[in-house]
This record gives structure tokens, C-alpha cells and sequence, in this order.
DNA sequence: TCCGGTTTTCAAGGATCTCTAACGCTGTCA
DNA sequence: TGACAGCGTTAGAGATCCTTGAAAACCGGA
């Protein structure tokens, strides 16, 4: 198993910052990339597989606040912010945008590193949404889904046909097992939807996919309902990410 | 939707300190323990069921680190630090012992609210690494419960069907064994409510447990109940924690 | 032992949540 | 265009749980 070390992108418009932590992070045993400004940043997170960003809020052109807010909504990529303001509002911000955490300048390089590895260990633990290094099958109590050629095959390789909907459905179950998960997790899982305020979609699609995969489906082992809390997969999962 | 809010555990060896924060944590829409010490906050943590820790550094006693080192070895609490020293090395080695979020006195209430709030997101939507002292299954005369199946086996094998809430007070019990539990932590345990003002809501499901388990349900042998004080489980528990 | 106040038990009823069949809308494909 | 699959919505039945209330059990003191 090559595990490449985390790439990090550093967006700084002090070009010694940016170097200095860039040669500081690269010493440490990660690969780090910069950039000058939120644009470079873009195309950047374009051109490259990047894990974790470090990102300084005031820069002049587009803001640092509005490209973090744009990689928390869109992207999956834990953000650290980096700040020169000791102002307590700002930095509060930041967080109730969503960034992972938070740094303010001048900071101390080895907690800079200390904090982008914490925050890369609560990550990395499962991949995150729409992460390339996903896992190709996934194996639970006799079935195997594949993920990129979206089948089931049961114990015998027979292929069940699944809608995308209980498709979708059955890989955010299986992404997190013997895990409770609310009606809203999964609608927002699977859809992206906000729920209405009596939706019974998500019912709907367990129902539909208990009738496939469970051997009684009015007694179900594999997804069990926790009443007043959502359901939750029982069973292990082979070749889940780790 | 009864969305139980998050549960706060404040330790910390300074009263005003602890009990300002709880109330203002509670003002905004948590609920808060105080501990005032290690020793306090590990029978805090047994008895109720907590979803965050705000632990002080340097308490008298048993250090907040180890501490903060053992919740973060055994258990899938997440912790935020707190401290009055600027030092940078202790700063990075509470990070470094995994703590997920790190904050110095003096603090603004705020951002600790806002910290806080985005280690809970973080951690409701990203399983944590699975917990190695929760186990599989625990038995408990001739009994054993599959936690993660959701199971309960007697001792020839055969499943008795548990409801939700039946299971979760079975689970808090066999976490529990030989302890006494009042019914408003039996509650918070189960479905994490706080009690009415009459609320014979455990009694009950303590009574519909007693039928699926005890040999004589008049005469209960496993589920003993504390006159004045609360319930308690008799028996040995295989395969609990420590 | 008896008595009064307190606590616990548990059945009954009502409130809430879940299940699933049925229906209709939307988009696809021949 | 018509047949069809997929999916959200609706609604009634069923499951689960909380509240209520009356009776039983318990405790301490007389």
C-alpha cells in the first residue's frame, strides 16, 4: 500500500510566509504546494490532489474567507485558516464558517504542523465525500457492492439490480456502519436535499431497499430502524476505507 | 423532532470559571456538566452520557492530560483543551495527544461556543475511529447482547426481539453493571431527555425490560430496583469495559 | 404491629413515530 | 406518443413510547 504523504496547499500573499512554511512542512514529511493569491489557489486545487489547505484570510483580490466558504460548501478539503488579526469576532467567523481550525499570526510553525495533522487524523479516518482514493467493492454479510460499476452481486455473484436512489442509499449506509443516521443525514447523503416537513422519502427508499437485501424484510437485520433516531447497518464492512 | 442537544462536560478546578461557562453553554441551547476534577469528570462520564468534553490543563490531581490522553485512547469523545498558559510547547502537545481543539484563558465565550460547535458537526457527520473498549457483545447470565447487531441472544442462541428503547436501557446497564442509576440518569443515558416533573417513563420501560428478561418478573433477580434511589443491574457483565 | 406518607409498579389510553401500499408526477426510451 | 421505471407524496394501519392514575410495596415512627 504507497501511501503518498498528505499534500498540502499553502495561500499566503507574503511570499516568505508561504516559502518559509512550505519548506518547513516539506522537512516534516509532508509535500506542500503555494500559492499567491485565491486564484492561484483555484487552479491549483485543480491541477493537483490536494488534502488539507492552509489559507490566510486577508489577501488582497478575492477574499481568503469567501475561497474557504467556496471549498467547505462545494469541496470536501479540510481548511486551516491563518490570520494576522488578533480581533476576536474575525476569528470567530472563520469558524462558523466551517473551516477545521484556526491559526492566528505570527504563529509557531510546529503547532501550525501539530494542528494540520490533527486535523488530517479526524479526516482521513474515512475518505470524504467524493474522494478519489475511494474503494472500488464493498463487502457485507455475503453481498458485494461494486461502487464504480454501481452493481450488487449477492452471495452467489447473481446481480441485484438497484435504482440509483437505493443505490446512493446503500453506499452512505455502508460508508458509515453501525453508525445511527438521522432521516436528514441521509436525505442529505443521498439527495442533497433539505427535508420537507413530513418527508417520508427516506422511509420509502429503506422500505424499497430492505425488500431487495433483506432475507425477511419485515424482521430486518442488515438496516435496523432505532425509533426516534434514524436507522443504522448492522453488518461489517470489507474493504471500507481505513 | 426530538433532537436531544449536545451534552457538555466542563472540567475545570476554578468554580467561577466552570459554572460561567455552563450557564452560558446552556443559554445557548447545550447542556452542561461541571467537573472539578480528573477524578469527578470519570464519574461524570459514567453516569451521564456526554458528547463533548471542555477539559483545564493543569488541574491539581490527576493531570487534565492524562486525562484528555485516556479519553482520547479509549473512548470517541472529543475533547477541546483549555489553558492559561501561552507557552507554545504545552499548547502543541495537547494537539499532538490528539486533543481536536485547543483554546487559552483568557477565552471569549463565543469562540469557545463557536469551537465547539464545529467539533460537534465534525464529529456527528465523521464516524470516529471505532471505539476499542466499546465491545461487540456483553453477556451477562447466560444472556449476551450484539451491540452493534442490536441483538439480544439468550442462552440457547435464540434472538429476543428488543425494541429501540428497551436495547439503549439494556446497553446503559451492562455499560454500568453494579452501579446505581437514578432514574434521570437512566433517562439521559437512554434517549438523553431531561425529566418532567412526574415522569414514570423509565419505571415503565424498566417493567417491559423485566418481562423479556428476568425468569420471574415480579420477583426480578437481574434488574434490582434501588427503593429511593433508583435501579441497578446485579450481574456480572462479560466483555464490559475494564 | 399498625399507620401515614412516600415511592414503585403496571395497565390503560393517548400521542408520536414508523411502515408500506397506492397514487401521481417526471424523465427515458423505443 | 405510449409504456415504463423511479421516486416523492399521501394516508391508514401498526408499532412504540409517554402520561396518567390507581393500587401495591416500602419505610419510619408511634
Amino acid at each position: 500500500m504507497n501511501d503518498p504523504s498528505p499534500h498540502i496547499l499553502v495561500v499566503d500573499d507574503h511570499r516568505d510566509i508561504r516559502e518559509t512554511l512550505a519548506r518547513y512542512l516539506v522537512k516534516n514529511g509532508l509535500r506542500a504546494t503555494t500559492a499567491e493569491s485565491a486564484a492561484h489557489a483555484r487552479k491549483a486545487l485543480k491541477a493537483a490532489s490536494i488534502d488539507l489547505v492552509v489559507l490566510d484570510i486577508m489577501m488582497p483580490g478575492e477574499d481568503g474567507l469567501s475561497l474557504c466558504r467556496h471549498l467547505v460548501e462545494t469541496g470536501s478539503i479540510p481548511v486551516i485558516l491563518l490570520t494576522a488579526m488578533a480581533d476576536d469576532t474575525d476569528r470567530v467567523i472563520g469558524l462558523e464558517i466551517g473551516a477545521d481550525d484556526y491559526v492566528t499570526k505570527p504563529f509557531n510553525p510546529r503547532e501550525l504542523l501539530a494542528r494540520i495533522r490533527a486535523v488530517l487524523r479526524r479526516t482521513s479516518i474515512v475518505p470524504r465525500e467524493r474522494d478519489p482514493i475511494e474503494q472500488e467493492e464493498l463487502g457485507f454479510e455475503g453481498w458485494r457492492l461494486n461502487v464504480s460499476k454501481r452493481e450488487l452481486l449477492d452471495a452467489d455473484g447473481v446481480v441485484v439490480p438497484l435504482s440509483s436512489g437505493e443505490f446512493q442509499l446503500l453506499c452512505a449506509f455502508l460508508k458509515r456502519p453501525k453508525m445511527v443516521l438521522t432521516r436528514d443525514q441521509l436525505l442529505d447523503l443521498t439527495t442533497g436535499r433539505t427535508p420537507t416537513v413530513f418527508d417520508r422519502s427516506i422511509d420509502n427508499q429503506v422500505s424499497r431497499l430492505r425488500r431487495k437485501i433483506e432475507v425477511d424484510p419485515k424482521d430486518p437485520k442488515l438496516i435496523k430502524t432505532v425509533w426516534g433516531g434514524g436507522y443504522m447497518l448492522t453488518a461489517d464492512v470489507k474493504g471500507s476505507a481505513e
